[in-house]
DNA sequence: ACGAAAAATGGTAGCTACTATCAAAAGGTA
DNA sequence: TACCTTTTGATAGTAGCTACCATTTTTCGT
């Protein structure tokens, strides 16, 4: 629940009414995250204050506050969970869990467009520098993970208690996460640490 | 980094003068844990302030910041994660990573007192009702995972790029955290369920 | 096209977590 | 006792965030 929002995105085909109203909002959005990025890596996170932000942005701090509950949602707000969730529901039942999240990992990044990708690693480069922003970035993998933890249970069939499948998917979520950071502190494709990291989870972990 | 202290603890046999001084700050910094952790179960953490922690604990707010750097820390100032690295450093060479964690859980919690061992439960069920305080209990989890990510490389004399490693205490962190999150949820013995979490991880996390 | 309903916006006021600074008090030491 | 260090409290200020209300803007029914 870190944004109970599910705005437009370029995977699910059209369930919702694009009037005027609607695209106002989406430009809005956009210019609030996009100034509040540009100046968190200009002058700094903390250095930067949300009255700048709203300021840049031509809105009021009031408007900031309906679109971004918190300042640290600008920069963690992600679009991108529920689209792989989705991704991953989809996949046909007979693929194995790991290489359903493989899929669907690799569909959604690969579709990011030249922005969305500059976004995230902008995204990215903050996360890991702000103790802030680490915090909420781990409650938001863990709340993907709960979801993913469902989408699992129905998948194999499982009762939602089967601690199997609890210690499984915990174990998933440290390796994902592992990957992530690797992948940002090491620098390098993100995908490839992930497929390495899975193919890891899968052989079970050999040290 | 959650706080930087290493206050007196039951473990490490007296390397620190025992002074008025100092019993005087142990007794301040007790007080006002007691009281916030009271009023927060009283009146829910949101709903009170420092202020009154300040003022039930008769500190100024000035001390209170001195003692705990948010209010956040109230709740979440943990003692145990470096006294849980040092027993796992602690044991020896030929016992396997797995072993030797599971010794040293067993170890800390079996030598908690009956107050610590209630604190701890009051803690846990602040935690997990209050969405601030998860975030930055993750953020801890990990940070104690980094510790233990350490030294588990000396123990096997790896280097710190070692992707198997990584991916390995990844894991492993999730396995523990899913363990403790499951174990408040559930109810009963925090220790049984790190137990069968670990089982399960030594023998490659069967479905 | 017009008017009403609904939704978005801006402004103001206010609360609270947190910081910075400095003078006063308490504890330790010779 | 006298001196030095540490701890405390008071004050003032910043910034994130909320609540409330009046105004504007978009949508929709007729």
């Amino acid at each position: 629940m870190s944004c109970g929002q599910n705005q437009g995105m370029t995977t699910s085909p059209a369930d919702k009414p694009v009037g005027l109203r609607e695209r106002k909002k989406a430009r809005t959005r956009a210019a609030i995250q996009d100034h509040a990025l540009r100046l968190f890596t200009e002058q700094g996170y903390a250095a930067t204050t949300v009255e700048q932000i709203a300021e840049a942005a031509e809105v009021s701090q009031s408007t900031f506050f309906r679109y971004f509950p918190t300042k640290e949602d600008t920069v963690l707000y992600d679009r991108l969970d529920p689209v792989l969730i989705e991704h991953f529901v989809n996949q046909p039942a007979d693929v194995g869990p790991i290489a359903a999240i493989k899929a669907a990992v690799h569909a959604v990044f690969r579709g990011l467009s030249a922005e969305e990708a500059e976004l995230e690693a902008v995204r990215q480069r903050l996360v890991i520098s702000v103790p802030d922003l680490r915090a909420k970035l781990f409650e938001q993998f863990t709340e993907g993970m709960r979801m993913l933890h469902d989408a699992i249970l129905r998948r194999l069939g499982r009762e939602r208690d089967d601690f199997a499948v609890r210690m499984w998917t915990g174990a998933l979520t440290g390796v994902i996460l592992a990957a992530y950071v690797t992948s940002i502190e090491e620098g390098g494709d993100f995908l490839e640490y992930i497929d390495r990291g899975l193919t890891q989870f899968e052989r079970g972990l050999p040290l």
